[in-house]
DNA sequence: AATATAAATTGTAACCATTACAAAATTGGA
DNA sequence: TCCAATTTTGTAATGGTTACAATTTATATT
């Protein structure tokens, strides 16, 4: 548990949520975790904490989180969404082969965007797939 | 029915698909209909013309034509999932507002692949919201 | 402290797109 | 025509997500 209760309370406030035991808990999750996990690997995990916790409060949780921007969704998978603690602007790869989820920096400003010039883009979502270094190392 | 059923069989004849009633219908569907449509989308119009036609066929299809590489899924949509007959490099970009998608050239060759260099990389989705030129002038 | 009110959390059922799979229908060749 | 392979259908199951009312917890008031 790098990061602390401390700094995950000072840190929902700062971005008005109010600070509760679960959030609390999601959030120190999120940030010491980050590789883009599912609501399950969040209520795997906690659940050992809290034994009462209810899959719903993680789901409403970042329901909350995402309407104050502190996570972005990462919709790479086909099956279940992923959550991002890092809401910079990056791309997103994944292996084909050993699932991983791999983070890149992205720069947007020479994709070319004149086709919708006038638009307001509010998310820029950038999805690879295919085969990483490791996987193409080990075969 | 601008596609017509002998171009439709020539298509998937080279792309190594038997060309049966349901497949020619489907890909005379997404050849006219290249607004990303859902599964729902071609059954609701399909079933028009065959009655007997089951939803799980629409499926099939589409995975066959996925596996071919035909077609491209498009996850853009939280909900369900739509197809794209056109296949050349391009994104998406979809209206909160109006929720219609509009495709948008990309130029990723300086988009800065730099950190999954070695990776090979079969496929490029991106994906952006917002609002459009049109609901923007009307509100 | 006790009470009242609001907010957070839980539990359960429903939703619904997608998948699995076996049965039925169709196709094409011998 | 007969047979086997392929295609198509119908239905049930799957599973992530959502709706929502009940319960618990936090906060404010007296
Ligand atoms: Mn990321
Ligand atoms: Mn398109
Ligand atoms: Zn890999
Ligand atoms: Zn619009």
């Amino acid at each position: 548990m790098a990061f602390k209760t401390d700094s995950a309370k000072k840190y929902l406030k700062e971005h008005d949520i109010k600070p509760s035991t679960i959030r609390i808990k999601v959030l120190q999750y999120l940030k010491d975790n980050k590789h883009h996990p599912t609501v399950d690997d969040i209520y795997k995990e906690l659940i050992e904490d809290i034994p009462t916790l209810s899959k719903t409060s993680i789901y409403n949780t970042l329901e909350l989180f995402l309407g104050k921007n502190i996570v972005n969704l990462v919709s790479i998978d086909d099956k279940e969404s992923r959550y991002d603690i890092d809401t910079s602007a990056h791309g997103h790869f994944k292996c084909k082969s050993c699932n991983k989820i791999y983070d890149f920096n992205i720069n947007t400003s020479n994709l070319g965007e004149e086709d919708i010039k006038g638009f307001i883009i509010n998310k820029r979502k950038i999805y690879y797939e295919g085969i990483c270094k490791d996987c193409l190392k080990s075969s």
